[in-house]
DNA sequence: ACGGAGATCTTCT
DNA sequence: GAAGATCTCCGTT
């Protein structure tokens, strides 16, 4: 039985738990059965001076999990269609979360395979929103504690990647108000070669 | 293979 | 009223 990651894990700069988390494998529970595929891509999202982050502009009803104890998720809806996990990390007591941009699916392929019907193999989870979809994520999961299995979605220690296999870059699909400053930082890690990776 | 538009919720101007 | 941490479909090459 691998170990779930447990707060202490979290309670680092996103910028820290984001490369870490590549290699853990992201565990959903439908009702005993596991559904479950390993990370292969995250991006951080620091404090609130981060142009880029939700917490930007301050407290919002949305945003409200990012205030919470590390390691609890942040799930929100983006252009009014696609659900989108965080998970909450503590720089310095600020609001911050990890997005989990794509996951290589291990357990319930079946069940993966019918929540993304036509899809190819390769597309099942290969992004943020496809992901969700894949392992039926949604508001549901929003502030839940992934520390624990009675949330019914935790993460586990995996795979170590070797820090050659770890690329990184900018982060995808910001908006032309961040300045660049912001839009430059290499915050988007990823297992290199690996073809459940988002384009 | 590639580009544009639609979907449709939350927040900000 | 517009834009956004996106994906899919449908048009044209």
């Amino acid at each position: 039985m691998a170990s779930i990651l447990q707060h202490a894990f979290y309670q680092q700069c996103a910028t820290d738990v984001a490369p870490n988390l590549l290699g853990a494998v992201l565990v959903r529970d439908f009702e005993g059965q596991r559904v479950s595929g390993m990370i292969v891509e995250t991006e951080a999202y620091t404090g609130q001076a981060d142009a880029a982050s939700h917490a930007y502009r301050g407290r919002t009803k949305r945003n409200q999990p990012m205030w919470e104890a590390p390691g609890h998720a942040y799930v929100y809806l983006n252009y009014g269609v696609h659900w989108m996990l965080n998970v909450v990390c503590e720089p310095v007591g600020q609001p911050a979360a990890v997005l989990i941009r794509a996951i290589e699916p291990v357990e319930g392929l079946d069940i993966i395979r019918h929540n993304r019907v036509g899809r190819r193999r390769q597309q099942w989870a290969s992004g943020p929103g496809r992901l969700t979809l894949a392992l039926q994520i949604d508001q549901h999961h929003n502030q839940l504690d992934l520390t624990k299995k009675t949330s019914g979605l935790w993460i586990e220690q995996g795979h170590t990647i070797p820090s050659d296999q770890i690329k990184q870059g900018p982060r995808i699909g910001l908006g032309k108000r961040v300045s660049t400053e912001w839009i430059n930082k290499p915050w988007r890690w990823w297992i290199d070669g690996n073809p459940h990776v988002s384009r």
